[in-house]
DNA sequence: GAAGAGTTGTACT
DNA sequence: AGTACAACTCTTC
């Protein structure tokens, strides 16, 4: 798939990359979080091997991976772990995420949440699809990245 | 199909 | 508290 850059801290990930082209791309990604991140990788050497085999197209459950979200609203996390909770290769509109959410009309704020979540693949955005069941949205290039990463998950 | 209105959560002033 | 913004959705041309 590329390179992914992950940052773990004390309390699960903080951060982590789209697949990037290369290994500096995909850390620079990571930059802005790079100063919370723990020198000692023994501790998530977990999450690096589960990511590993998600981007060669193995049915991982990368639910097992913890990730840090202190300091994120409340909406956001829990909008977080319902798009966590997507089973691979399916999909969700951002409808349903509001509602898992706590508000059926907040598809927008939950648009929100993708829109800023760190932890790619932890958080399987790309499985978020509109109300029609089209992919669209996603900022700049990352509709590509999107199709890519679900036509793998479906074993293609 | 395209355009507009309705709603919500967050960030910033 | 008020305002602007967004990876939305539904209703109407």
């Amino acid at each position: 798939m590329g390179w992914v850059a992950i940052v773990g801290g004390d309390h699960g990930v903080v951060r982590a990359s789209l697949p990037e082209a290369s290994p500096s791309s995909a850390l620079d990604a990571v930059q802005p979080e790079i100063g919370v991140a723990v020198h000692t990788p023994e501790q998530h050497i977990d999450s690096r091997v589960l990511i590993t085999a998600f981007c060669a197209g193995e049915p991982v459950d990368l639910t097992d991976i913890p990730i840090d979200t202190r300091d994120v609203s409340p909406f956001f996390k829990k909008a977080w772990e319902a798009c966590r909770s997507i089973p691979s290769g399916q999909t969700r509109s951002y409808r349903w995420l509001a509602e898992q959410a706590g508000n059926a009309r907040a598809a927008r704020g939950a648009g929100q949440a993708m829109a800023r979540n760190k932890l790619a693949l932890l958080v399987p955005c790309h499985r978020v699809v509109s109300s029609s069941g089209e992919l669209h949205g996603f900022g700049g290039a990352g509709l590509p990245l999107k199709s890519r990463l679900l036509a793998m998950e479906l074993g293609r």
